[in-house]
DNA sequence: GTCTATACATGGATAGAC
DNA sequence: GTCTATCCATGTATAGAC
């Protein structure tokens, strides 16, 4: 069950250190319990970690590098906005089913009140940032929208809500599948201005103009 | 410094379970921690409330129906999508200050776990929902979208994210600040549509009747 | 590098005095 | 309704044997 059973003890910890923010959350999350998942002594937290702190802030790089890595490939190939929307429904159905989103929710909540934590936890969305990023940079440019939005800002809004909405999925299935849809839908009508003829793209580039101090 | 020194012992451990909550999280929030926020002893969070958990679910209501209350208003006399972006900007800043919404978001990480408190979460997040849900179908209407949005999965996606940035923002001011940049400009973008002349509005319900199933 | 044992702190929960 | 005292589980961290 584990992932490699004969892995180094320092992969077992950082594994269940994991395992045990999904199942069971920051709250309950201990050297104890981290080193059951693990499968190891208690003990030994503290000789390759130091502290608690210590495991998980490695434990957020660990888990995020492999996730983002594993969809990097995948990133790089997303040329337009309905694109990037299917495939994030996609990783949101693949990353939940694994619990992986829901970690760095976890962190998240434990980085308010710790420093410690909290300069990891921003390092690992800040991976997740650089790649969403990238494409909204090559996606958002062939689009009315290129001129007015701001991708470094929207790149951390896109983390950061879908991490919302992922703890909000927790408590409220439904209404976190309907949420999604709408911002779905939403993100289609955005994708459907990129093919208006071009004398309604012209009027709808003008007026945005005149909008924002684009 | 506490709101009444004066009040109920309940409303004292309501009141220290949500300080105790945005000043050290969910992860060191117990019946101790809280009973000292609310100046009172240990054991009467037992008596008032049988469990933290109960307590803690009683708070996320307490909490949640004031912060609504006190909104409103406000939010019923909004009318226009730029008007709703300023007032959720606004609401951002004040309740920041106060660590309001971080409330909801350690509950959230909590509740990940702990079915009680999914509850009691889920119906606090609701009473958000339902306000955004009522301001936007009003919104909505007059805008170009009216037709292609959700307005009750959109309210939901508007919660969670909001939720999502609070937490990031603990963690990254700079980037939230951006971020919510971003996504105000983007409102003003999608306002902006509202006001095309007649023919490019026409071109674009139509390009949008065509690209949705709406 | 890993385990056992152990210290000491913190947390959940209850009994019983006031 | 509130406080003191207490029990027991859990958690952090270290020392020392293997």
């Amino acid at each position: 069950m584990s992932p490699q059973a004969g892995a180094g003890t320092r992969e077992k910890l950082l594994d269940g250190a994991v395992r045990t923010l999904t199942e069971h959350g920051i709250a309950k999350t201990s050297a104890r319990t981290v080193a059951a998942a693990a499968g190891v002594n208690q003990a030994l937290v503290f000789y390759h970690f130091g502290s608690v702190d210590e495991l998980l802030s490695e434990a957020c790089r660990y888990a995020t590098e492999q996730r983002v890595g594993r969809y990097r490939e995948r990133l790089a190939a997303i040329s337009s906005l309905s694109e990037l929307l299917a495939f994030g429904r996609e990783m949101h159905e693949v990353e939940r089913e694994a619990g992986h989103v829901a970690v760095l929710g976890q962190l998240l909540a434990g980085a308010q009140t710790q420093p410690r934590l909290a300069a990891a936890t921003a390092a690992g969305l800040s991976l997740w940032v650089a790649e969403v990023e990238k494409v909204l940079v090559r996606v958002l440019a062939s689009t009315p929208l290129g001129e007015f939005a701001d991708p470094v800002g929207l790149a951390r809004a896109v983390a950061a809500s879908f991490v919302g909405i992922e703890l909000y999925e927790g408590v409220d299935q439904d209404g976190a599948l309907r949420a999604l849809d709408a911002l779905e839908q939403l993100g289609a009508v955005v994708a459907a201005l990129d093919d208006l003829g071009p004398v309604a793209q012209r009027a709808v580039r003008h007026r945005l103009r005149r909008a924002t101090r684009g």
